[in-house]
DNA sequence: GCAAACATACCAATCGGTTGGTATGCATCG
DNA sequence: CGATGCATACCAACCGATTGGTATGTTTGC
């Protein structure tokens, strides 16, 4: 109220950089990666090209940068989440996949993901690129990964399978779910993925019936 | 051997289109949509902008029609394949899924999803162009939907699952795979994303213990 | 002869990127 | 303290190339 036209102000001084990458992550999730124009960037972030290319060399350049911002983002709001408190791996992951599930509402591109967008289109184009993407997915599988390894330790499953393989499938599910959500105009395909991850789980890993602990 | 010059030979006359089409199959899975650009296809399919504009209206209807295409050319392939002779609904999917794993070699553009590719970058610009990608996967989900239906009806299974959530969800598994190997840059993803939906729909449908068949 | 199937030449707008310049903050020195 | 020097941050204008699309032919088969 004090700043009524704070969300269309020019950013201070000093902060075009960090104006760019969001107005990146924004516009690339909505518009996809060559659908998204410099020019476009500028706008959003209301700066100019010329601070663009004082902050990024070239566009890719960007793409890279805000790659790692997508880690930095998500990562940092996944580690802050509640269930990594859980001591149970299972729950954290089964906790995760809630966590997921209760982020799908709104229009698509406010849940999907920006380096499963970028590099879709940009694998073939751009080395550097898929690889700032590659990096961004491999991170955020990775701290799965450490549940699933601790899971493995602890319970015996149903069939063989790897802690880094079963993390990577939950991104893989995640991702296509996010395809399926965008051909159907709607973000249902996402949950109902979801769901279907939890029940192969649930039949994978051999829990003993839940003791005394509600939910 | 006979015509050296078969692939790069400008098409015969009433050819243009096809040519289009098929370019439009092979660079855009490449490239992605808004990274092929009108001249790309016409170089692609050795014509000119004339004829590109002559068979379509915009970009975006060459897109929709190229949708199609996509649709009619994997359709024909899998209506074709063998495992659609099998008696059992789910030596018919697992028949499938096994076909799909075969396929996956050679560079990621050569075994990923058009429509897959497309929806993911103009979901929010274009509604004709998300609407025919829609009905892309949807076609294809629907292929697999009647032999979960089947399956359903013969086998119990361990958790609720409805046949369109399950089609829906292998379509899902594969278009996951694909941007994880985009982003990792290998195929690797897809085999062990269906190596995992194969495993889950095995532990999901109580089949009895298999009799005398071979495979 | 005539419509459909193409080709050639062109258009305004936009693309990623560069230019030369100004504004601002900060360290240094007298 | 204040003036000087300098790097960073940013802006407005501009560049050649490319964009999707059009206007005007020419060729071809019935």
């Amino acid at each position: 109220m004090s700043s009524p036209a704070a969300a269309v102000a020019r950013p201070p001084r000093g902060d075009a950089r960090r104006a760019i990458l969001d107005a990146a992550l924004a516009l690339v999730r909505k518009q996809g990666w060559a659908g998204t124009s410099v020019d476009d960037l500028c706008r959003a972030a209301r700066i100019t090209k010329g601070a663009f290319f004082h902050h990024f060399a070239t566009k890719e350049a960007l793409g890279i940068a805000a790659s790692q911002h997508w880690t930095d983002v998500t990562g940092t709001f996944f580690a802050a989440a509640a269930f990594h408190a859980r001591p149970d791996p299972l729950d954290r992951i089964f906790g995760y996949l809630a966590l997921r599930a209760e982020m799908i509402c709104g229009p698509i591109e406010g849940f999907s993901c920006f380096a499963g967008t970028v590099v879709q289109e940009s694998f073939a184009t751009s080395g550097a690129l898929r690889g700032a993407c590659g990096a961004a997915i491999a991170d955020h599988a990775a701290r799965l990964e450490v549940d699933f390894r601790e899971a493995l330790a602890l319970y015996e499953v149903r069939v063989p399978a790897s802690a880094e393989g079963l993390a990577r499938f939950t991104q893989t599910v995640l991702q296509g779910g996010f395809v399926l959500a965008k051909a159907e105009g709607r973000p249902a395909p996402v949950l109902e993925a979801i769901a279907h991850l939890e029940s192969y789980l649930t039949l994978l890993f051999q829990r003993p019936p839940q003791r005394r602990k509600r939910r």
